[in-house]
DNA sequence: CGAATTTGACCTGCGC
DNA sequence: GCGCAGGTCAAATTCG
């Protein structure tokens, strides 16, 4: 069921807010970039030649992007080991469906409904042992039709699915570097 | 039968 | 110190 791209073809009478609007999350500390060589949907849109950018993202509270912040869920009690920086990187995609299948496995973990937004998030976390990747998807209240996925953390595995699809979804996007 | 989802509870950080 | 909001866990349930 592949049901996203669709929407991305539609360019004409959509503001510069559809299609897909890429931004990283607190570029400020991760412009460089580390580790997104080759790392599966990150890779590939480096690949692509795209480049991090921020500003696009329009969001009226700033509570729903904890950027610039690592994102340490060490409660309380830290091993004191290095910091490790955890860079998040968000995605506006225009799709009508929540499930954006990079081609990894994803297993959702949780769904909370955010305050300022009618409707709920979703948490996922990748499948593979070892791979702490988690993406929370979201859906703005303002436009329903606008998904974000937020992805943390980064893939040390391959893909297990075909990316040839992904490739293809990806060309029929139009993606936004300012 | 195993894996993935669902859903409420629980935990933690932050603001007042 | 309390309450709110976001994030995670885990048991039960459903799906393939």
């Amino acid at each position: 069921m592949e049901n996203y791209s669709t929407y991305f073809s539609s360019s004409s009478s959509t503001p510069p807010t559809s299609s897909l609007t890429l931004s990283m999350a607190d570029s400020h500390a991760y412009n460089e970039l580390q580790g997104l060589k080759s790392n599966g949907f990150l890779g590939l849109m480096s690949q692509m030649g795209v480049v991090p950018a921020v500003s696009n993202i329009d969001v009226p509270q700033s509570r729903s992007f904890t950027v610039g912040s690592e994102t340490d869920v060490n409660s309380g009690k830290k091993k004191g080991e290095k910091k490790i920086r955890k860079p998040r990187y968000a995605f506006q995609t225009r799709s009508q469906v929540d499930i954006l299948d990079d081609g990894y496995r994803w297993r959702k973990y949780g769904q909370k409904a955010v305050k300022n937004n009618k409707f709920p998030r979703s948490y996922y976390r990748c499948t593979h042992q070892g791979c702490n990747v988690k993406k929370q998807v979201q859906r703005l209240t303002k436009d329903e039709a606008i998904v974000v996925t937020t992805y943390e953390g980064m893939h040390s595995h391959p893909i297990e699915k075909s990316t040839d699809n992904f490739e293809h979804i990806l060309s029929q996007m139009q993606i936004y570097t300012s």
